[in-house]
DNA sequence: TTAATATTGTCCCACATTGAGATAATAATA
DNA sequence: TATTATTATCTCAATGTGGGACAATATTAA
């Protein structure tokens, strides 16, 4: 067996041309991020992705690649379009890619022609999550999300449309705390859908209405030293996690 | 060539193990219809689908199949969900479906494997429709949503998922108007919000709100000859059409 | 010990939206 | 001309929302 032997070997496994895509995103210092990888040798920065094997749920598979970036099993993970446009990859590109890594595979025919990508939207507690790269890439970074640095193929359009379905499901299916610590402030639930929505909100009308939904736990005060009234500690009552299933 | 090596030929067309499922409501008789597909030779209904070119986009492959379907073009088309679960296409069926097309092609490793497949729901005016089988199938019939047939793999749930969708985006989008002719009155308008959303809707209030939206223009009035007052029709007024780059 | 300061947690009120019944308008028929 | 069956509006109470005001409290300064 030489190197092309093993790369062709392991192509099999997958579903040829059909990826996965995930949006990480995290919430810190008020700002919300994103994870992303530096393909090797190469000056520019991508999502975490990956193949499905032959016997392999889409779901699975994009679980399977969460938590080999973050080490976190279980995570919140939706999934929200599919790119796949004839002209979403640009030969030049996976031509620079396949030179880097597979130089042995370039005259196979089917190397350069067009995945098919499932992006898949996650949300998870930042503080808990521990970036690692793949075999591909040589570091993992989490990037603010309104400083995104110059992404691979539709990268930029996937992270984007990821943030209006994210914008979009907020209130309706109550998503947000899957990127909070177990227990958080009002003021800090409050800065997470500000920073998502892109919008000021009022104070009281929005603990009124978080309030309102019963959907919270109000737990002990945080005394954080600060010359202030100590806010609440609150915890979301019926944590979601994992859920693929909704639509 | 034999017959295989057509097959074979028509194969690398295609993206391997994708397909396109499109659920195209129309709106009769107070009722939603779905289009559905009588596979030849077998007691079983299937969503109308396809494969995806390697020269195509997806969307347009969509496009492509419902055209083909309904002899209608520009529809109004959504991608909602991808279904790739491992287990969705049970072998035993798929041999079936082999067995009547292609025999020929039955050792062929590759025929047995399991079926990414992206799903579409489509909006289409009941009366301009002119339903045509595709050469898999020996019939291509409307069936009432709420009295659907056995359907092949997973396609009841496919169909299921998208009238959610469509429930879920029916307000959101205004994407109702696809599904009726150019004017209609307002009682056709509620009759079909209530159908879909599958709940009752008050007369007045209904009104209130389509007129407050002003996105309906008022044309003349319809005299059926009954003995009452005539409804007006309405226009929408910027009637949408193959609206694909939501979310 | 008390006052000052900076937040947090509630309250209040005007205004908009919605639910639900009542009433007016009108096309055909008796 | 009255009747009937709808359609189109109107009205009013109930509910929800935007936005300002005020009370509560953890710490620091006096």
């Amino acid at each position: 067996m030489n190197e092309l032997d093993d790369f062709l070997a392991l192509k099999d496994q997958f579903i040829p041309q059909l990826s996965v895509d995930c949006v990480i995103f995290g919430f810190h210092n008020q700002q919300l991020k994103v994870l992303l990888l530096k393909l090797k040798n190469l000056d520019v920065w991508a999502l975490p992705g990956g193949y499905v094997e032959q016997n392999e749920g889409i779901d699975e598979a994009a679980q399977r690649i969460l938590e080999e970036r973050t080490g976190l099993k279980d995570i919140y993970l939706e999934q929200f379009r599919v790119f796949g446009s004839a002209d979403r990859s640009t030969k030049e590109f996976i031509q620079k890619i396949m030179e880097v890594h597979h130089p042995e595979a370039m005259n196979e025919p089917w190397v350069l022609q067009r995945y098919v990508s499932i992006g898949y939207y996650a949300l998870v507690d930042f503080s808990k999550v521990n970036p690692m790269p793949d075999f591909l890439s040589e570091s993992c970074e989490w990037f603010e999300m309104k400083q995104l640095p110059k992404l691979a193929f539709d990268h930029s359009e996937i992270t984007r449309k990821a943030l209006e379905t994210l914008q979009l499901m907020l209130d309706y299916k109550l998503v947000g705390f899957n990127l909070l610590a177990d227990t958080f402030t009002m003021i800090e639930l409050q800065s997470l859908y500000e920073t998502i929505l892109e919008t000021p909100l009022r104070r009281n009308n929005f603990q009124r209405k978080m309030l309102s939904m019963n959907i919270l736990e109000r737990v002990e005060k945080l005394y954080t030293g600060a010359a202030n009234k100590a806010p609440y500690l609150y915890r979301f009552k019926n944590k979601v996690v994992r859920r693929t299933n909704f639509q």
